[in-house]
This record gives C-alpha cells, structure tokens and sequence, in this order.
DNA sequence: AGTATATTCTACCACTTGGTTGAATATTGA
DNA sequence: TCAATATTCAACCAAGTGGTAGAATATACT
C-alpha cells in the first residue's frame, strides 16, 4: 500500500525535518547532510526512504543531486487522516460524551 | 516526539484497519482477533502499539477489555500534515509550475 | 592526466518490528 | 472448587531500520 511507506517516511523525525528544509525550495543532498548532526551516508539513505515513499524528486545535475518536495503523496497521506478527523469530530465525539456521561 | 509514535502506528496497514473498525464503536480485543488473519496475541500486540500512540484506550471490564478510539493525537498528526498540505497548495505548486516551464 | 568533490553502493552493527507459540494471570460459570 | 474464557507476558525468529565506515562511481577543476 501507498500510505504504508508515506507514514513509515514521515515517522522518523529525521525524515521530517527533511521535509521541512525542502518545503523551503530545492536542495543538494550535501547542503542537507550539512544541516543534521547524522553522517552524510546517514542522510542519503534517509532522502532513498523519502523518494521510494514518492515524497521527494531528485534531479541529476552534474554531480550534484537536487532534492524537491513532491506533495501529491502527502496529500493523500493528509486526505485519510482528515477522513477520520471529520468522522470523529462529528459522529465519535458526541458518542464520548454519551459513555463518559454515566460511569 | 508524540508524532513518530503516531504515523509509526499508522504505518502499519492492520493497526489502520483496526482503527477502522473501532470507527464503528467499542469492541473487545478478541472480537479484533476474530476479523483479522493473523493469531490473537498479533493483534494484541498491534492493540498495545496504538495505545502506547495514544490513539486507542483500554477498559478493563472482568476479563473482558474494551477498546475504544481517541482522536485527540490522530488529530495532531492530520494537523501537521495538514499544515504542509496548505503551504504546498500555495507556495510550492506556483513554484513548481515556474521550475518545470523552461526546462 | 590527475586530484578534489558529490554522491551512491556495499557491508556491517545494534535495535526494533511483525509475527509465532506456550505459559501465566484473572474472571466467569457450573 | 474446577474448568472454560479472555487476555497479557515472555521468549523466540526472520526481516527491517537507523546508524556507521569504507570503497566505488561520476563529474569538475587545474
């Protein structure tokens, strides 16, 4: 399944502060390596997981790969959330109130 | 972070469909074990890592333990999600449309 | 041509995970 | 009291994960 790999992705906190540099514009996987306290092989294969989980684009220029965001994933990942949030804040919500009511 | 216990749990596509079916109301964890392929103390496992996620809790009714849903964190994680979902729409995608025009 | 740079690939390690089986614990009912 | 029921706990296994280090590959610079 898709979303297997895209929650497995954003689980790491490595992972998501990945993300959260590349929200801001596309960035060698150096210029990354240099901003977490990980080694630089330790980076790239956090960037593999993020593009297997089709959250990140990479482009070959020369030597250097570039890394963008790729947010259709994430999107999706969010629509299934957001699916159960308006279920239980409609439908559960009121359900909680009616068992806590009486012990 | 709350957040990696949260998406790690969610991960797994049999701990998502138990969230499914506890969508429906309380159920006991043997009537899980019954709707699902793999053995009863599997899917006490997988009840076990929800709760710690704090996405599930446990009444211990006799011998019997009811499991219910908790939205709160599950809502936490919709949130972040979200808020990436927003930023993209608007930022990334206008930025994308202007990367990918002159190739 | 030769060296420095940017990156992946391979191999390894300790730890976690999803799964199993068997034993232990606690409650219920005859 | 004794047997059945509902569940966890403990141990184990194979596979996966996050991390490292070193070698290999490809590009750029002088």
């Amino acid at each position: 399944m898709v979303l297997d790999q895209v929650y497995a992705a954003i689980a790491d906190p490595t992972r998501r502060a990945i993300l959260g540099v590349l929200a801001g514009g596309e960035v060698k996987v150096g210029t990354l390596a240099d901003r977490f306290p990980i080694s630089f092989n330790g980076v790239s294969k956090h960037v593999k997981v993020l593009e297997r989980a089709g959250l990140v684009t990479r482009r070959v220029r020369g030597r250097e790969h570039w890394l963008r965001l790729k947010p259709a994933r994430l999107r999706a990942a969010a629509r299934w959330l957001e699916h159960y949030r308006e279920f239980w804040d409609t439908r559960l919500e009121a359900l909680e109130a009616l068992l806590t009511r009486r012990p």
